[in-house]
DNA sequence: AAATAAGTTTAGACTTATCTTAATTTGCAA
DNA sequence: TTGCAAATTAAGATAAGTCTAAACTTATTT
């Protein structure tokens, strides 16, 4: 089996490989907070195991069986950090740590039982997706902010608009992908919507601004 | 901080003091499943970080900081058999091995919020009582064996009777302390009580038998 | 008291996992 | 084509846990 190490520079990279371009060593370092000597390290035992694809050099990618394991552990993490804010009332800035932990226990049967047990969540207490038993993720209901009822939450997923006038806006908005949303009100007048920004800043942006970005509403 | 190999010596060495005896390098090596070379280590680690009262050759016990220690590992394991069997639906013999790995699980906060999700249960699925976040252990209900009621589980605590005659026919029934007994019949004619023992064997005892028998009732 | 057996400890070393520093090598962009 | 950033290797350190073999202690027999 996978060490814990081990599941974690697989989730590293996992989580890295955004677009489906290679995994530089420099990258995973610094999310592991390691030298690249160490990585490079793991990543010949990783190779080894054929759970990335390594062309020294050239960065990595997951193989089908890496990635496979990757899901299994976003999986778990995300489940039990479901289970922490539903059932045990954490609040959802206080689950990661946890989580953490929670996502190395080995036992398909016991993923298996909480996952129904929650009654088999499709995104956790971030908005994120929980890939299910197969690897699947589940594919995001995805909404307008523009259309996000008051005292909804949502997760920004991408914009609509692409020019630099709007992102440097948003920029500085303090907005960007993977923001958590709070719609706390919406003008009647204009449409305007009064948002809160990872549970910190409020701010006011017009329906023009709202309606082009794309969110992933939290239940 | 305690590691995982740690808190199971620690473990073991209260599993072992039974009375107030001392512990023998032996015993522990047996349980943990390794020489008596490697328990001697450990047990000079665990005596410079004071959980054990160490001498040598003389066998060792738990410092107060060790017991403490030592509850808060079962008490971690029995809660999370617990959630496992009343929340996930798992049987009573499938827990342990998975409770092993969540007892390690480091965090005060998760335990307290798990021990309230649970109803603070006082005792694990097996009948064991569970110590309290201080450490202490509630004081088991006992019943006689004559009294339980039909389909009642209980854990056998002890015996009033001490007679060779009594101990050893206990013996031959295969039922001892710690055996979890429930009553599947009981006579009217006789009040003889038909008992399945350790979820395995059936078997019939007099109500004179059973009168000297003490059981812990699991809810 | 010596001898013996049983139990325990020490010495020394090994394994596994992970990390580090200090070269050295490579790829690529100017 | 050269210079540099990125990546790799070499060599070794550390930490945790384990083992074998030899030495030692304690208890029990002769
Ligand atoms: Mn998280
Ligand atoms: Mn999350
Ligand atoms: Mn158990
Ligand atoms: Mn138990």
């Amino acid at each position: 089996m996978l060490t814990n190490t081990e599941e974690n520079y697989i989730k590293a990279i996992y989580h890295l490989s955004v677009d489906n371009k290679t995994v530089r060593t420099n990258a995973i370092s610094e999310v592991m907070n390691t030298t690249a000597a160490s990585v490079s390290d793991m990543l010949k035992k990783l190779s080894d195991k054929s759970y990335i694809h390594y062309e020294k050099y050239q960065g990595v990618s997951l193989t089908k069986k890496g990635k496979t394991e990757a899901l299994q552990v976003v999986r778990k993490h995300r489940l039990w950090e479901v289970f922490l804010v539903e059932k045990l009332r954490f609040n959802w800035d206080e689950v990661h740590e946890i989580a953490e932990q929670l996502e190395h226990i080995q036992s398909k049967l016991l993923i298996e039982r909480l996952d129904d047990f929650l009654g088999n969540p499709t995104s956790d207490p971030h908005g994120d997706p929980i890939p299910n038993a197969k690897g699947e993720m589940p594919v995001l209901r995805q909404v307008l902010l523009s259309e996000l009822d008051v005292n909804g939450k949502a997760k920004v997923i991408g914009m609509k608009e692409h020019s630099p006038a709007f992102l440097q806006y948003l920029d500085k908005l303090g907005i960007s992908i993977g923001s958590a949303v709070k719609v706390m009100d919406r003008v009647l007048f204009d449409a305007s919507v009064e948002l809160k920004v990872n549970d910190k800043k409020t701010m006011v942006v017009s329906h023009e601004v709202a309606k082009n970005i794309l969110v992933s509403p939290i239940d």
